[in-house]
DNA sequence: CCTATATATGCTCAAATTGAGCATATATAG
DNA sequence: CTATATATGCTCAATTTGAGCATATATAGG
């Protein structure tokens, strides 16, 4: 197999009408950083953004969409995936700049990857890079991050107010309440699952980079503002949002955590995990209770020394509670209004 | 616009490679029985089975896919759809019998539609049919049907056992678990949202219909099998158990079950409709302080009389809920382990 | 050795939610 | 007037959840 490159075979590929892009968000956590696969763009490229790794849809080649997306990642990463999730299939006319109207329209299906990171293994031709560089406002272990608060609330009050420059009338209450629903302002309650919703909302308003790509962003125009996340070629910012707001919900009702953890763990290091992922803080001793209340792991036997405190017992997932429950999951409860 | 019959638009199209198929599951409750729309064979076709609303994405007219699909249902079935949700993009080659090799491949995408059932206006193209006529083994609200103890268990208990004749040695502890998990047989509890993991193991243990078609279901000859549902076209069963299991799922965190809601109604007519999407039995007086506790609903301040007991209150949709709430649902807990 | 400081782990307790059912109210049908 | 529906209010125990106290056992540094 050659390597195809990616960006260029999609975009001057014959005028076919139709293609299907399929797309991977990789996701791994490593130190309590939660890492996706992403592909960098070449140094002469003119459009200097990340990408996810993908590639076309070839019927005669891939039995499935499945195993065409592990067959372009296997051939753009080296990477072997397990756990594979389908989450969207994204076809919107006019959501890429890049994309012409007289060229093949693509319609994207993004999936979910979880993988054990291997941080000696070369991700050749990608890199891991964390997750909450693109979503920096959706990490809240450490608290609310001021970006939260002096940068993106104060203008996304702005944006319920005003009317577009030229456009329709907007309806204030809708949009405040949108604001409510999405960010949690005035004091809603964060719902830490509605990723692409908040997303899609600073597309909306022009707050992040790829709204001006795609010709929406002008309605408000912002000035001083800084960049919000690390923006992403395509759609890719998008579906990676779907797949941590589907991840996020997930780890709730089935056991697709211990995906991402070694065989053996300590309790606190799976909670780091989940912490990771759902980018808040839990309370560790209802975090315990429940793990194991819950049948999701067995203890091994041995401990694990050098926790900087008190040796840790070590855990290993139960696999049989799969049979037991209908919905195994690190059922944790972050705060939620 | 010109009505184009469906199955042969798709089978006699070019070999054009790739060809995106947008399939509605169009669901609505009238008189507690779900119902679906879908479209009866011409009396000449060879293959005389139902199918659903469908028609392939035409990226130049369609600006989205779901406008796609929405203008192929108003095409088919004079149907103006409200609430619509992607549901699962479908492309295993050799799903489809009648797909040739050598044609071009379908990849379909599903969609659930919810609508309030209009019993007089026509729907052209199209009828209502009776949901739990294709999956007869979902409806426990009068306790575990009789085809699940009489002709599904016994049957799937021997495919759990045998080898299949010819092929690899199976794992019958394997098997049995996932018995278990989609069946809650050995007492392990039923879980209603899992009706596409039901059909499809019944489809692999070769006892419906489509498996035959699809030429799997060899591996045991059935005899004296009764045909277990009604079969559909293509994969649209499976699109059908995908709809049924994601809005058993939703309307535990989403009102979308007012969309299925006359303007207003009592509590009771209400439970019926959950009970009827659920296909379970609920109790009746904590369905009450459920939904109004929840905030979910409001007195109009009228009341129905003729209910055949006392008169009772009738009640809207609350749609501020959606601003209080991060997951405002019909929380119902139907029987689990 | 002693102390400060981590982390690990057991346990308590009040508040909220859930599951089940009793009791009463008010219609209609005969 | 009675049987029989459905409607609706209320109780109560069991369970789950949220928050925190208390103790155990490491390491690091004087």
């Amino acid at each position: 197999m050659t390597r195809v490159p990616q960006t260029d075979r999609i975009l001057n590929s014959p005028k076919s009408g139709l293609e299907i892009g399929l797309n991977a968000a990789i996701l791994s956590v490593h130190e309590n950083r939660p890492q996706i696969v992403v592909v960098r763009p070449k140094e002469n490229a003119g459009q200097a953004w990340d990408s996810l790794p993908f590639g076309p849809f070839a019927p005669l080649a891939h039995q499935t969409l499945e195993i065409g997306l592990r067959s372009w990642v296997k051939e753009q990463t080296g990477l072997e995936l397990g756990y594979v999730e389908q989450l969207y299939t994204f076809g919107d006319r006019g959501r890429h700049a890049q994309q012409s109207d007289t060229g093949p329209h693509i319609v994207s299906v993004g999936y979910l990857a979880l993988t054990r990171i291997q941080p000696e293994q070369s991700v050749s031709g990608g890199v891991w890079h964390g997750w909450y560089s693109y979503f920096p406002w959706e990490d809240r272990r450490e608290g609310k991050p001021e970006i939260l608060s002096n940068i993106i609330e104060p203008r996304l009050r702005e944006w319920a107010k005003r009317d577009d420059p030229g456009g329709v009338p907007i309806r204030p209450f809708e949009r405040q309440a949108r604001l409510r629903i999405c960010f949690g302002m005035d004091d809603a309650g964060w719902d830490e699952e509605k990723v692409l919703e908040r997303y899609e909302l600073l597309h909306e308003a022009g707050l992040v980079a790829e709204a001006i790509r795609d010709g929406r962003g002008s309605a408000i125009p912002w000035t001083g503002l800084p960049q919000l996340g690390t923006p992403m070629q395509f759609d890719h910012r998008r579906i990676l949002a779907t797949a941590m707001g589907r991840l996020r919900g997930k780890i709730k009702y089935r056991p697709v955590i211990f995906e991402l953890m070694p065989e053996s763990f300590t309790l606190f290091e799976l909670q780091k995990t989940v912490e990771a992922i759902s980018g808040s803080h839990l309370h560790k001793q209802n975090f315990r209770r429940l793990v194991e209340h819950a049948g999701l792991v067995e203890e091994t036997g041995h401990m694990r020394t050098m926790t900087g405190g008190r040796p840790a017992k070590l855990f290993h997932f139960r696999p049989e509670v799969l049979q037991e429950r209908p919905a195994p999951g690190v059922r944790v409860t972050v705060g939620r209004a």
